[in-house]
DNA sequence: TCGACAGTTCTATAAGTTTCGAACTGTTAG
DNA sequence: CTAACAGTTCGAAACTTATAGAACTGTCGA
């Protein structure tokens, strides 16, 4: 995992918004719990008007949450997928097991030489 | 876990100077493997001078050092301990596992109800 | 006490980010 | 076809952050 994606990942969660889209999609990766006028989730994800509804409390989806959706894409973070007039979104995965995994390396320091220039070279 | 100390880190990480000092710091914490003018490195960590040379490759520390290490002081990513003429640096290992805590929470989604919402209140 | 060293603080400037409203695209329903 | 809906893009204004240099503080050795 390069530095500069991490920091990339870094700065879209670096932003309160951003935050609470991202801890908000995780929380609903299965659909469960939300409710919304639309009923009943998409396993793929909530829609972008819903995101809207429960992180910005809006009806009408402002131009900022398209922006911040974007920039957390860009990132990695989210993904997204048209589905007819709607626009579905999800956390990877993927991503986050790496930071994850960035975090977790506790040892690092501690670990026997080899080993050690092994998992630094993989930072 | 205050969503505002999430977002603190984050902004702390989000810049590449920043990630490079804290992993440098992670990665020194038992003061193994550092080569300096100093010589052997204290087991609380690299001084500020040490983490100038390593990072930054310079030999006088710039303001910008000070600025960087304050922002991952006030993040409360790093601490930062004053021993004589020198400051000595090292990752907190508390805000570091919050960190690991929050990025591996999976199957927070999937979790049955109550563990979940317990989990949800973590946040 | 003096000078040098290790770091920090301050100020100004340059660069980057967020937000807003308005205009735009693509899709579905009537 | 047309209107409405869901969402994005664009451009400007407001705000925040990074960097550089100079001045400052505190500690140590001579």
């Amino acid at each position: 995992m390069s530095a500069d994606s991490i920091v990339a990942m870094m700065k879209a969660l670096s932003d309160p918004t951003r935050l609470r889209i991202y801890s908000f999609l995780r929380e609903t990766c299965c659909g469960i719990g939300i409710e919304d006028r639309e009923g009943v989730l998409d396993a793929s994800g909530p829609t972008v008007g819903q995101v809207c509804c429960n992180v910005l409390g809006m009806d009408k989806i402002p131009s900022s949450l398209s922006f911040h959706l974007k920039e957390l894409r860009n990132a990695g973070l989210v993904r997204m997928e048209k589905r007819g007039k709607n626009v579905l979104c999800s956390v990877d995965r993927d991503a986050q097991a790496k930071l994850a995994a960035y975090f977790s390396a506790h040892e690092i320091c501690c670990a026997r030489e080899e080993k050690r220039d092994e998992l630094l070279r993989e930072l």
